[in-house]
DNA sequence: AGTTCTTGCGCCCTCTGCTGGTATCGC
DNA sequence: AGCGATACCAGCAGAGGGCGCAAGAACT
């Protein structure tokens, strides 16, 4: 930008902390047959201009306003226009006694001015076809935590009303998020005047506040026009930005003004006020439609007629191809990709993948980013999808056994049969009947599975089959796994078997339960062992790895719900040394939960400690 | 305002690979 | 009988398929 000379208090770009900071100054605008829009703000005096590959951007600054003067191109295409940030200095002191600034106001200030720049305003990026502006904000005149809520006078383009300022209120709730900023609100203070008509349409701004440079103590906010951002437009990184094919189309789009619904209960926001009353109902307990059959009550008819379907049966949407039927057309075109068409819109930049909704793609990306969103509370295992660590929580199910003793009022049924319950325990211990029937019985003599797969294999010793076949010797297996350990012990250069050794006398050998069939007859032929030990039983526990001296450690605690804090603790925190809670209390009077061979662990973790 | 299309989330399932424990086999 | 190797079994977790459903967006 350069040759850019501004001074003046451009309050346009003022944000005030509280609405009772929020300036009284009302844009005026003029809307010219150029279409030049001038916006008047506040004292100064100076120029800018500068030569756009989109247009001509003005400021013209004089005494007592400032003009901002956007000129749109010829085919009056919306330009691009960025205005960025220079940071407060130890200046912004004297900025504040000159009266440009009030405090906790962050002003935009033109470079060139004699006095350090806050903000000069620069033509379209090239990097980016938003419309947007950057602001930094020294920490010292705002926090993070300060930036709740703030106030945005933002030049709107010459499709703007006249005597409508499109002052902006936002509030942040989370310093570092994108959010929106919308006109919301001012909206709806207009429709109660009855200054906009329904069909205005809101403006979005997407608002993100970050943290500035490192070693910067800044926050810097960026304030970016939703409505160029359209999806069809939008280049992807890397590419150079591309002219929108419908620029009619385009222009429309960001001459409209625009408003949106926000909701006061939580998040949501929508352009349209049939969708805002729709959501509002959400909020309600109404449920005006009724099912005739089952009095369950909906919010809308259409929920009443699904509902209804599922007590007829009606499923509308019928496969062509198959048996299969659907009580929305959606549900039947997924239907038809998944079973017939294979249509995969959804594909991966990464690897051949491709899914046919888009929710299935985002999660195959997590197996490419390693992103693990879903947080064991007990462990640290941490898992890509919900459901993932739904199953996995059945793995602590014996440390909370009591949390499935709750009586629930309505009945929870058995999946494999028509068995009820109010304990959730109690079903999953009748579930477990099932589960453990070997429904897989072969043929051949009494062996039984419960898995079909096992029972593939165990078929292949009668039958003699060998279906894996290694491809650099004639062997052949069972099973793949064991083509696959043959592979890399005799095929792979580069496998390093594991060695478990003795620890008495170092041999050496591959498996874990023979190196401790070993060691223990090593250990009683080279030392007798204590009385106290020889009749000691081994607990068998799964080997740590690597194997050298996998010895647990407890920590004894007294009460079994320290011993249970004390779990919940330490595996979240794994640094803390993998100790164990054990409470001890429990363990000396003999509980049934307690073998006598943990209490001797136990016993020799304490003098261990 | 009602209907239809689209999107996103959640749930449950299967298939598969890996790993560990146990049984069995062969030397 | 002892020992090592192999076979078998089972559980957990990764990845992905398929569907139900609510709600937003678009259309009529």
């Amino acid at each position: 930008m350069a040759g850019a000379e501004l001074s003046v208090v451009p309050k346009q770009f003022t944000q005030i902390k509280e609405p009772e900071l929020m300036l009284e100054k009302v844009l005026e605008e003029e809307q010219k047959e150029d279409g030049v829009c001038r916006v008047k703000g506040h004292p100064g005096s100076a120029e800018l201009e500068a030569g756009s590959t989109h247009g001509a951007l003005q400021a013209n600054i004089q005494e007592e306003e400032l003009e901002l003067v956007l000129a749109t191109p010829e085919d009056n295409e919306k330009h691009i226009v960025t205005l960025q940030s220079v940071h407060f200095t130890s200046e912004d002191g004297a900025l504040q006694e000159l009266g440009w600034l009030e405090e906790g106001q962050v002003g935009v200030q033109p470079a060139g001015s004699g006095l350090p720049s806050l903000v000069w305003l620069g033509e379209g990026s090239q990097q980016s076809l938003h419309q947007c502006v950057a602001i930094s904000i020294q920490e010292e005149v705002y926090s993070m935590p300060e930036l709740e809520r703030l106030q945005f006078q933002v030049l709107e383009e010459n499709a703007t009303p006249p005597g409508e300022d499109s002052r902006s209120a936002v509030s942040l709730a989370g310093s570092t998020e994108s959010i929106k900023l919308d006109t919301g609100q001012k909206e709806e203070q207009l429709l109660v005047e009855g200054g906009l008509s329904e069909k205005a349409e809101e403006q979005f701004f997407l608002v993100e506040a970050r943290p500035g440079e490192e070693g910067r103590d800044e926050i810097v906010l960026t304030i970016s026009n939703f409505t160029v951002d359209e999806p069809e437009t939008h280049p992807a990184a890397g590419e150079a930005p591309v002219e929108k094919a419908d620029e009619t189309h385009s222009q429309k789009k960001t001459k409209e003004v625009k408003r949106t619904f926000q909701c006061d209960i939580c998040v949501f926001t929508s352009s349209r006020m049939s969708s805002f009353n729709r959501h509002m109902k959400t909020h309600t307990s109404e449920k005006p439609h009724v099912c005739h059959l089952c009095l369950k009550a909906f919010r809308t008819v259409t929920l009443l007629r699904n509902h209804i379907n599922t007590h007829t049966g009606t499923r509308p949407y019928k496969c062509g191809d198959c048996d299969m039927a659907f009580v929305t057309s959606g549900e039947l075109v997924r239907h038809r990709r998944y079973k017939h068409t294979h249509e995969k819109p959804f594909k991966c930049s990464m690897c051949k993948y491709a899914s046919v909704e888009a929710s299935k793609l985002k999660r195959h990306i997590r197996s490419h980013t390693g992103e693990r969103p879903f947080q064991c509370p007990l462990c640290s295992y941490a898992s890509k999808d919900t459901y993932k660590l739904k199953r996995h929580m059945r793995t602590h199910s014996g440390v909370h056994l009591r949390n499935l003793h709750t009586y629930k009022a309505a009945e929870m049924k058995c999946r494999y049969c028509s068995a009820t319950f109010h304990e959730r325990y109690a079903l999953i211990q009748h579930q477990k009947t099932h589960k453990n029937e070997k429904r897989f019985k072969c043929e051949h003599c009494s062996y039984a599975c419960k898995q079909e797969r096992h029972m593939t294999v165990h078929v292949r010793t009668h039958t003699g089959e060998k279906p894996f076949a290694c491809l650099s010797c004639d062997k052949c297996f069972r099973q793949k796994q064991l083509l696959n350990v043959h592979l890399k012990k005799y095929h792979d250069t580069n496998f390093i078997p594991t060695v478990y050794e003795c620890p008495r006398c170092g041999k050496g050998f591959s498996r874990w339960n023979n190196m401790k069939r070993h060691s223990e007859k090593c250990d009683s032929e080279q030392e007798k062992p204590a009385p106290s030990e020889k009749g000691r039983r081994v607990k068998k526990r799964k080997p740590a790895v690597p194997k050298e001296a996998a010895t647990t450690r407890y920590l004894v605690v007294n009460g079994a719900e320290a011993a249970a804090e004390e779990t919940a603790l330490m595996s979240r925190a794994p640094s803390l040394g993998g100790l164990v809670p054990i409470d001890l209390g429990e363990a000396a009077a003999g509980s049934e939960d307690l073998d006598e061979d943990l209490t001797c662990e136990m016993i020799l973790a304490v003098m261990d400690k």
